[in-house]
DNA sequence: GCCGTTTTCGGCCCGACTGTTTTCAGTCG
């Protein structure tokens, strides 16, 4: 079983408490969902940790929940979730992945026209609905039911509660949205929330906060975005809107001196709030969106906060970095006063995943600008240097003469470029080489002998399983010219999730041969994923952020990777394209 | 059911919004 798939059936007997009785149950309501929401995010799959021993580590599992996933491990069912699940109808299970379907709804649909088949719940509630037989239910009414209807078509149309878009596409589409904002007077300041903020690399919903004297008009002026497709709700604090893209925006408004309480609030993550807010209770106040009280008396007047970092030094900590927000030991460190200083897009001095048109006929895609308009835009973004790594000529359709004459023809020409640009820019030597599936390079060493180094990365034969992967992947670093190992899990977003690899045998790797990783900025990469960058560095593992650019305008995709090396807490000791020239020279020459 | 720099017992984050209600329940973040 999957990590989202336990987290599923936890969260399962959560609602069933619920539903069986909410106020008996109240806490073990609490500890299930906390346990499921611990799951769903631990990087680690939970199967390897009980099988290290290390499942009570996760926080919000104990002794009960930890010896119901033992017996989940070694029997594969546990007799106590099955006891609990069996009193509610399966139908209702269906109806919870439905936006807006809580339990007490779910059961209540279930229970009254007395659903059997989880497979048709939907259709079926569909034509109840249709026959105007929800909106004369005790607490239903014409509007709730055509909400559900309204709820079911969205869902029909894939917009379950975990579809996610990919950061730099939510990043426009904020983008938008702030600029229009700004348009409005009564907007002072406005910013993204939640895992936008966070610059996690999936968004679900795109949350964005204002500061405003005017919070109606504000809320007036975002509900009439042009490209709106409807308003889903708008209150004296709050809209939501889906955009005519079928994205859903939700505008947060305040007063410009709380804003500092709502940013923090709405940018989370729901575990680090509930962290800080355990560290306000053990100092003695109540932290809310609005600010802070004293807890042991309610009508005491509450303190705002114009910025997050006033909030945060009130409670006795640095300011911390919104990509850190996972309660993953960030606020620990920001107590003690001792958080890590993390790159930053101006740190970057280079990028050495660049595509560019010169021909040497490679097996995948070349890039559409050439050496010298991407030195130029290079050159235009402040950087130091760069290098350029196209794809291999293609082996089935060259001898190997054949590819090394390409490659030194390649050499000369780079060797013009380094005389024209001296002294402005340093230019590397590299290419994108293909490991085989056999751990071998697609270029010999009569190739590689004209380049500076090379990228090594895996294009063919994902479906190997962990062990060869892992043997392919080492066995291709292994050559003295290759150095980094670009998009490591080869996940596409969306797409596919990615070969599987042991990273602790990777990662141990290079940090003893002295071989580096690369940090794809790619929108539908974003690979390493920030989890392993956090392990990497940890494994004191150097890094490079690249773009993978097949354009010079895609060079400006850096700080998506900035964004990843970030929530995975790198600094510029970790990332190599920060260093000076002559320190990264003398690395790619060791 | 989980958890511990005031606790191994007795607490457990806080509030907005909507719809169906005359004071609240359900859902969401």
């Amino acid at each position: 079983m999957t990590n989202s798939e336990i987290a599923k059936l936890l969260s399962s007997v959560a609602s069933a408490y619920a539903i069986i009785d909410d106020k008996k149950h109240r806490f073990q309501i609490l500890a299930y969902q906390k346990a499921s929401d611990a799951i769903e995010h631990e990087s680690k799959e939970l199967k390897e940790l009980y099988k290290e021993r290390r499942l009570e580590e996760l926080p919000g599992i104990g002794s009960s929940i930890k010896s119901h996933l033992e017996e989940l491990f070694t029997t594969g069912k546990v007799a106590h979730f099955d006891q609990v699940l069996d009193k509610i109808p399966s139908p209702v299970f269906t109806l919870l992945d439905v936006p807006g379907f809580g339990p007490k709804k779910a059961y209540k649909l279930v229970t009254e026209f007395n659903l059997k088949n989880p497979e048709t719940v939907i259709k079926d509630l569909v034509e109840i609905a249709n026959k105007n037989k929800i909106a004369t239910l005790q607490g239903f009414g014409e509007k709730s039911q055509s909400d559900i209807l309204q709820s079911f078509k969205e869902y029909g149309l894939g917009k379950t509660k975990t579809a996610r878009m990919v950061l730099p596409y939510a990043n426009d589409l904020a983008t938008k949205i702030i600029d229009y904002l700004y348009a409005s007077k009564d907007v002072k300041a406005a910013s993204t929330l939640g895992s936008l903020r966070r610059k996690k690399s999936t968004v679900g919903d795109i949350d964005i906060a204002a500061a405003s004297k005017n919070p109606k008009a504000v809320l007036d002026h975002f509900a009439s975005y042009p490209h709106t497709d409807r308003v889903i709700e708008k209150g004296t604090r709050t809209a939501s809107i889906i955009t005519s893209s079928n994205k859903q925006i939700d505008l947060m408004v305040e007063d410009p001196e709380g804003f500092g309480a709502l940013l923090q609030h709405f940018t989370g993550s729901k575990e680090h709030n509930v962290r800080l807010r355990e560290i306000a209770l053990s100092k003695g106040y109540s932290l809310s969106d609005y600010g802070i009280k004293k807890k042991s008396d309610p009508n005491s007047k509450i303190k705002l906060f114009k910025t997050e970092e006033e909030l945060y030094k009130f409670l006795g900590m640095q300011w911390i970095p919104p990509e850190m927000r996972e309660n993953a030991g960030e606020i620990e460190l920001a107590l003690k006063n001792n958080l890590p200083r993390l790159i930053e897009l101006k740190d970057i001095k280079g990028d050495f995943h660049l595509h560019s048109s010169y021909p040497v006929e490679p097996s995948h895609d070349m890039g559409i600008n050439t050496m010298d308009d991407m030195i130029k835009k290079a050159l235009s973004l402040n950087y130091k240097y760069l290098g350029f790594s196209e794809h291999n000529p293609s082996i089935s359709k060259h001898t190997e003469q054949q590819t090394a004459s390409v490659l030194e023809k390649r050499n000369k020409y780079i060797t013009q470029l380094r005389e024209k640009y001296k002294n402005i820019i340093h230019i590397f030597s590299l290419m994108e080489t293909d490991i085989l599936p056999n751990g071998n390079l697609a270029l010999k060493d009569k190739s590689l002998k004209f380049l500076d180094a090379t990228i090594v990365s895996v294009h063919s034969s994902f479906n190997m399983n962990r062990n060869d992967m892992t043997k392919r992947v080492l066995k291709g670093l292994s050559h003295p010219k290759a150095k980094i190992l670009a998009h490591p899990t080869g996940r596409l977003i969306n797409k596919r999730p990615g070969y599987e690899l042991n990273w602790d045998e990777i990662f141990d790797f290079c940090a003893k041969n002295n071989k580096a990783i690369e940090i794809n900025s790619w929108p539908q990469r974003l690979d390493l994923p920030d989890s392993l960058v956090r392990l990497a560095t940890q494994k004191a593992v150097k890094l490079f952020i690249n773009t993978d650019s097949h354009a010079s305008t895609q060079m400006d995709l850096m700080e998506y990777g900035v964004s990843v090396a970030r929530r995975g807490w790198a600094t510029k000791d970790d990332i190599l394209n920060s260093f000076e020239y002559n320190t990264l020279k003398s690395w790619f020459e060791k």
